[in-house]
DNA sequence: CGTTCGACCAAAAGTGAATTTCGTTCCAAA
DNA sequence: TTTGGAACGAAATTCACTTTTGGTCGAACG
């Protein structure tokens, strides 16, 4: 019993000390943050941070694997939900530019290769980059089932989707143009993917 | 006459500078090409090469200017042939993947950042990068005037397929596919454009 | 006069030593 | 068990000095 109060009680200070390095990573990076800036933001010593991670990339880890949860619990929710399946892309498109505009650490290390040691960012990388490809794939399948696409080589098409779809982004979430225009603008590309060019 | 004669001798001479400079900008890079590398491969002396170009930048420049015209020529030819618009577009695709593999400095400077200054980067880019745009999108028109396709957006459609081109033409060069794999990729790719994914 | 190049210049880049900062460990105290 | 000050080694930064680089100048040459 006492036992277990006390792993909540350390669970808790690890949760502590996540949320306030997201902060302050998502607000410097994670080069320019110090142990000794988590500590302070914290009240407490900065060797006390040890008692509970291993090291500044652990911590760091921590943190873009929860804000993966966080996307991968919203994911899962458009998904499964009833909408058709071409809503489905609409809406992850658009969760992945909210995601952008709130300098997500996640959205982050997919996209940068100069903000920490590369040693880093390819290990996460290599836990997350599938699973982007996945879930384009997971759409494109689900319309190929139902009837409604016709995709060919699934793995082809989501990774030509996924280039694409990080290669606009960056452009159109910086751009000056208000969220309806924006809307307009993902409309606009999706049907390109959903219908292509050649007049039907 | 003289003067005539006089103005040959000294273009002659740049056309020199120009292709050795290519040669060691292609092998060595921007950055760590010399002025007193390219004058020792013309068997002169450095400051001579200031006699024909102002400095270091502008020798560059005239070498991408050179490449951007080559590939002008080329990219006409294209254009201006009398095969279907489609396989303008294929043409197109496979010509830029053949400058990629033949490290074209003009292709070099439109795809990396960290290279050289960012000021000349951004000179020559600005220069060039519509103009790649602008290919697709005579690409794009001659389609839609001949009723083949149905594009709404020339701009925006022209700025997606230019920005999924350049994101795919890398990995697509640099992995270990034979040259009849990689066409039947190219064709897929193509095809998702051409036809989007949605059944017909 | 047009062209060439050696000497020179200032700025940028490189080098090595000294110093500071940083992530981490250790251990005593509570 | 938890905390934090002191200490450690490595990495990063700073500093003074040296070398390299892009570029200029002016004399020499054809």
């Amino acid at each position: 019993m006492n036992q277990e109060i006390a792993k909540d009680a350390h669970d808790e200070m690890r949760e502590s000390i996540i949320n306030a390095a997201t902060q302050i990573f998502t607000r410097f990076g994670f080069k320019k943050t110090s142990m000794d800036d988590i500590a302070k933001s914290l009240r407490m010593g900065k060797s006390s941070i040890y008692y509970y991670f291993k090291g500044k990339e652990e911590i760091f880890q921590a943190v873009v694997d929860k804000e993966a949860d966080q996307l991968r619990l919203k994911v899962n929710k458009i998904l499964s939900s009833n909408d058709d399946t071409m809503s489905k892309l609409r809406s992850y498109v658009k969760l992945r530019m909210d995601l952008i505009k709130q300098l997500s650490n996640y959205m982050e290390i997919l996209k940068n290769d100069d903000l920490m040691n590369l040693t880093l960012t390819e290990k996460i990388r290599k836990k997350y980059d599938d699973e982007e490809v996945t879930i384009i794939k997971r759409i494109l399948e689900e319309g190929n089932e139902k009837g409604l696409f016709k995709v060919k080589d699934l793995n082809l098409s989501s990774l030509a989707v996924v280039v694409a779809m990080k290669g606009l982004e960056v452009p159109l979430v910086t751009s000056t143009m208000g969220v309806e225009s924006l809307n307009i603008v993902i409309d606009d590309l999706l049907d390109i993917l959903f219908y292509g060019i050649v007049k039907r």
